[in-house]
DNA sequence: CCCTGTGAATATTTTCACAGCT
DNA sequence: AGCTGTGAAAATATTCACAGGG
């Protein structure tokens, strides 16, 4: 299967996701969908191209066909379970948080090491201690692992993932992750704070 | 001031994290700067350039006052006041999280459309009425919102954002924002995880 | 005519490679 | 010897521009 530069991952998964707003027997043109991101129609097109997704030249693409499309490529067409390491205010936040369901994303496990919180069940998922990750991951087929613990405790959970064999990590941590054999997204409020604040401070009073 | 790229950018606020980890007499060499995030170390006396931080020639550079420096272009010598849009449970974990403070970053106000929510205090901030938000924004010095509203509300409520002067965004709806004359950094659960599993999809198999 | 598909051109980002300082 | 600073080269990403289809 064909490289996916990541920027044009970022777009599909926009371009997807706009696509849902939309009637299924529509048609979309690249231009309306270039406008939504702001770069050029060629852009679109080229990414559309990249995943197989064919339009009709005067007439532009078909929404229900591309959403299949894309959807096969962004690998939405199955389920995915995720474990959830650290049962903390974010972690609840992102558990109760109902919009991936609907994409396939599940929290099939959970984890914490507060041995006030192991035990405990949210939604019929009970918290688990740290030592039973590796069970946890096989038993459940678990391949995504969301990390919400505080930063110190953040790269000896990674550890654990990657003894597990978790090859994907979304990490709200403080704390830079990176993995050998895989991918991690590092989301993370105070950088995102700080570019607002370097934007602001770089660019902030003209006009 | 010279224009700093998006991606420059946010490897200087990497480095400022990493660096603040560090003993302040210290001294750091590109090289390790640029294991962190796995680019090469020319990337980072480049990057470290822009912002005017020099180094010793083998000797690296100086911790302190490359913190210094990156502090200054980052904007983080100043408090930040922010709005915070939405009092459900993301909004209030993001409340909660204590990592922000230490950066200049203070939420000053929250807004909430639930007339059960509003007049609540946390922590002493009590919960408005977007009726108010504008007032808010004037009386408090607010630049910077941060949204964690609904789908369906985002719009509006960037609209009364932007109606108040606001130019810099953090949003966390699962709606795609932009400002005409500002900068909003979106941040999706969905999106992230969808990243994931395209991953996972692609490359997933191997090894 | 309107919009797709795509080579060519341009712009941007990253890496290479090495001169030069201490 | 060890590391910075930086032009030059390479790699990527984006836009331009237009041929061609319905």
């Amino acid at each position: 299967m064909k490289y996916l530069a990541e920027n044009s991952i970022y777009r599909l998964i926009i371009y997807h996701r706009y696509l849902r707003s939309l009637k299924k027997d529509s048609w979309i043109i690249s231009s309306k969908l270039a406008k939504v991101l702001g770069v050029e129609s060629s852009q679109i097109r080229k990414d559309l191209a990249l995943v197989r997704i064919k339009g009709l030249t005067g007439k532009g693409y078909p929404v229900e066909q591309s959403l299949r499309k894309l959807e096969h490529y962004l690998g939405l067409t199955r389920k995915w379970n995720i474990i959830l390491c650290g049962a903390g205010n974010l972690g609840k936040a992102l558990f109760h948080y109902k919009g991936f369901n609907a994409l396939g994303f599940r929290i099939a496990a959970i984890i914490d090491k507060d041995p006030r919180k192991i035990g405990l069940r949210w939604n019929k998922i009970s918290i688990s201690p740290p030592e039973q990750l590796e069970a946890l991951v096989k038993k459940q087929s678990i391949e995504i692992a969301v990390i919400t613990v505080p930063q110190e405790e953040a790269r000896g959970v990674k550890e654990k993932l990657e003894e597990a064999g978790i090859r994907s990590i979304l990490n709200f941590a403080p704390y830079y992750l990176s993995l050998k054999n895989g991918i991690v997204r590092n989301v993370e409020l105070t950088t995102e704070l700080t570019f607002l604040s370097t934007h602001l401070n770089l660019h902030g009073r003209k006009k």
